[in-house]
DNA sequence: CAGTAATCGAGACGGTACGTCCCGTCTTTGA
DNA sequence: TCAAAGACGGGACGTACCGTCTCGATTACTG
């Protein structure tokens, strides 16, 4: 969200904000990321469209941040294993991509962000950001365990994690299986040698 | 695309399909999927719109196959070990994934196919039979060999595979690096070894 | 309605030509002159547009045969006063222009001809030929008993009526009243004394 | 035209609706009241097509606009005579409906008109209110002179003036013979027993 | 009696217009 | 300066008809 260029004038209403991500999440949630026109969410919100325009630069940032900004950031537990901590970590991916809001936006709201080149560039840091770091801390944790050697390939592992996730959850529209998250996790820890 | 119902009234045009197919290959090339309108289709193919409709039920229809149906489906070559032929397969979807109006297209066609209720459910058969049919090949030549147990996670893998691809290309739009397919190959080998 | 070329090739099935005149008049007495297309006439006859095309140039020149033709051409009455036969004639037109039929087309009709240049020229004569020979013979009858002059002016009568009945009929849509026939012709009795 | 409901919003821009009318009024005289479709008139308004249906409901409403509203309503001059003074009232009608945009307009928008059953009722209202008033007045001053008695057929006079005009100008696309509205005029006032 | 030719129903063809929706910007009044 | 409201130019949507054309099949006259 950008922030109030300066303090003169007239200060944003905080609520209009608020609302604007509510009503955003709700449309979306509804009928989809393609029903989910700046428009509609101005006139559920109570709010002018500029307002929207003045906070977002588009609905790709909008629908972002109404679907994807309230996602858990809690630590991960520790489990004592590399494929605990790991089941744990894709399980958390599965939970936050298969909420209805979530599922409804991805598909199109990865197309848009693929499709713009300004904001190309940022989907790994956006969408996966919060999961690599956790990744990043598994793998410490596993390093210092001596479980897995050093070195190990964390955005190939990431890709990956996410890929299997999103083809489950964003594509087929599928509910995940209950042992979805353990089984991708059981294939990477094998795959990456970790023993 | 529909056939025609029967053999009565004048039979459509195959160069009026033709192209079609090539003016909307073009137009995702140069513009990608957002870009490419079906009146653009039309103009470009010297055609009208109903000749496009009545062939096709709407833009994603079209675009994939326009897209994805020029696919090699070309067996794939037996190099004698698993990871060899897991290899082969993963540079094969590399390929078709990065070709200029598929890498175009691609996010687009996904997040439209994902939204379309009567679509989501082809999406797998549409985009990855081809992939799933030679990773069974694959997987039964590895069997036969003594590599591999039976019943492995076809699905899983599939998705995986596919998954780690498109975040790669669809979606970061990133050149592939050239042991890409290697890599996840080598990973998934490993990983599936386990149960 | 156009006749067939010659006698070489299969002759024109009557019945097709009988089927469409019905097809139209039904629909124009249903969905009025606007709703009425060629691809329409065509499905409910039961017949191929080409089949229709073959006969008439348009849509104006079919639904004029359509809802025009079955008019009555029957002589009028000798009442014995030019104020009489002019209403019997004026009624007439009223009747011919009140058919359900004839009241629907008559406005678009009559704007396709005009809008047409080959057909404009022939508004006064199709429509408007067998009330100009009645009104010829009523103002002869007229003559011959010494009630009016000669060198009556013919086509400002015809136009005067014509458009009187048009207006209240096919413009307003209102039913006529029932003497408005003879409202009519006494008024224009009246009119042509003069001079 | 619709007026903006509240003084809320942006207030439409008026040159917008006058750009609207007279791109209308030119399409109208240069290719007919069928070649003038919306989308031309908005290309030439340098406008979008909602500007245009945010003010009318459509072609009828808009032609009707921008062909008829010019008209003049000045008072007819006193001549001293019915006769006079009718002849004046069909001159200023010969005059407005001979107007190339007029003339050209006047059966499609008639035909429209009639075929729009919200339309049909307002057609004397919108295309005679003004002569009817002018005819009102001439009436009465006739009335005050002794020339004509009370309860002339007003509507009947109105009907059977405007029908020879239309007739002769709308329809047959003749100009008018120079004294065409004097011996409209000379035959009503006989007609209607003036004396 | 075979050949030729026009007609038939069907429906595809390139094209034009429709009226609606949404985009992202602009322009008003009011706080 | 921000706010709600809504007008603005632009462009795509999917549908309906237009009048022409191309099929395979049928039905007559002609040589």
């Amino acid at each position: 969200m950008t922030s109030s260029p300066a303090g003169r004038g007239r200060p944003r209403d905080e609520r209009s904000g608020a609302a604007i991500i509510q009503a955003a999440a709700e449309l979306v949630a509804e009928g989809g990321y393609a029903a989910t026109s700046i428009g509609a969410v101005a006139a559920r919100a109570g709010v002018g469209k500029d307002t929207i325009y003045r906070r977002w630069s588009g609905k790709p940032e909008l629908v972002y941040e109404a679907v994807f900004t309230a996602a858990e950031t809690a630590d991960l537990p520790d489990t004592g294993t590399l494929e605990g901590d790991l089941t744990a970590l894709v399980q958390s991916l599965v939970e936050e991509f298969s909420a209805p809001a979530a599922a409804a936006a991805l598909p199109g709201l990865l197309a848009d962000f693929a499709a713009a080149p300004h904001l190309r560039a940022t989907i790994r840091t956006r969408f996966l950001q919060p999961a690599k770091e956790r990744l990043v801390a598994v793998f410490d944790r596993a390093g210092q365990r001596g479980e897995t050697s050093a070195n190990l390939p964390v955005d190939l592992v990431l890709d990956t994690l996410a890929g299997a996730v999103f083809f489950h959850l964003g594509i087929t529209g599928e509910r995940p299986a209950p042992d979805l998250a353990r089984r991708i996790a059981a294939m990477i820890v094998k795959g990456i040698e970790a023993r």
